[in-house]
DNA sequence: GGGAGATATCTTGATATCGAGATACCTGCG
DNA sequence: CGCAGGTATCTCGATATCAAGATATCTCCC
């Protein structure tokens, strides 16, 4: 089946026949799908009243295990936002009394986020959710090309996560 | 090579293995990769003075071939933004003299955006930069693995472009 | 111990995005 | 013809994000 990353290939070669545009076939794919994931999850953690940002913030601490508390570094590196954006999203999380502050005992520069029972419920739903909203989208694939593909973009991935980036 | 998905996925097999976290290992990669690109192309963006919002749309009518002119429907559906997001680029670009407004002589609800010899030429020099850049990301991968990973997205994101959604 | 440079977090101001609704126009049926 | 429903674009208010810089604390070497 075509996709709309297709036609945005063969436009390229139409007007622009001097230029390799083969990148675009995998990136731009990868975009276009991110957005429409984004889109997705939106939907489907409405079900549970949280945002995707939101989500993304209590699973990570969630996925800290007891006593589920990360600094605000730590969800950073794992959420990819400005630390303005981190501390903006821990206030309104704070607010709605799904996280709280510590002070870090051991850097006076530092705090901890640490999730509440509730923001723990919250993540633990909202995650069973998002898992079964997203086989369906993979219902395309086979088992094995779900694992080629996770692979391959491993590859691709991985210099971003390891190199300081 | 490990990634932050395989610490992510570890994570939750060691605090939920309960759950079956399969699908995250492809679709967290494609949201995080997505995030990373989006990173990488402001930085590549900056050296030709556009934002990516601003090479988008651009290139999309570009793309669209002379009098390389689209609606503003039609450029909603190559970049997945609503309705009011769009005004408000078109309002920009054309504060910028990149594009122009212009009515539609078929339909007066409807305008076509076109795109100044200005907006040509800088669509043009962004597009190569792009493509420079974005090659060598691809480095990591052979032609064949390209390839591959191009036709398993495709399968993801085409039942997004095809039905209404 | 003291100071330079690194680090952790927060503050601020500008801006892009979204969702919902308003407006103007088109289309097709009775 | 005229109206009901659909479509294209724009308006508006709320909000999340970013970049750059401020502040407080830590680290390490002399």
């Amino acid at each position: 089946m075509e996709d709309e990353v297709d036609r945005l290939v063969a436009a390229w070669r139409r007007e622009r026949p001097d230029l390799d545009v083969e990148p675009l076939e995998v990136l731009s794919r990868v975009s276009r799908l991110a957005r429409h994931l984004d889109r997705a999850r939106r939907t489907a953690f409405a079900e549970h009243g949280l945002e995707p940002w939101e989500f993304d913030v209590l699973t990570a601490l969630r996925r800290a295990g007891s006593p589920y508390q990360l600094s605000p570094g730590q969800l950073l590196t794992q959420t990819l936002v400005t630390s303005g954006t981190m501390t903006n999203r821990i206030d309104r999380l704070t607010g709605k009394g799904l996280v709280k502050r510590l002070p870090d005992p051991d850097d006076r520069r530092g705090v901890l986020v640490r999730l509440t029972d509730d923001g723990r419920d919250r993540a633990d739903q909202a995650l069973a959710g998002l898992l079964t909203h997203e086989r369906e989208l993979l219902a395309q694939l086979s088992s094995g090309q779900q694992g080629e593909l996770a692979a391959l973009l491993r590859l691709l991935v991985a210099p971003f996560d390891n190199i300081p980036g």
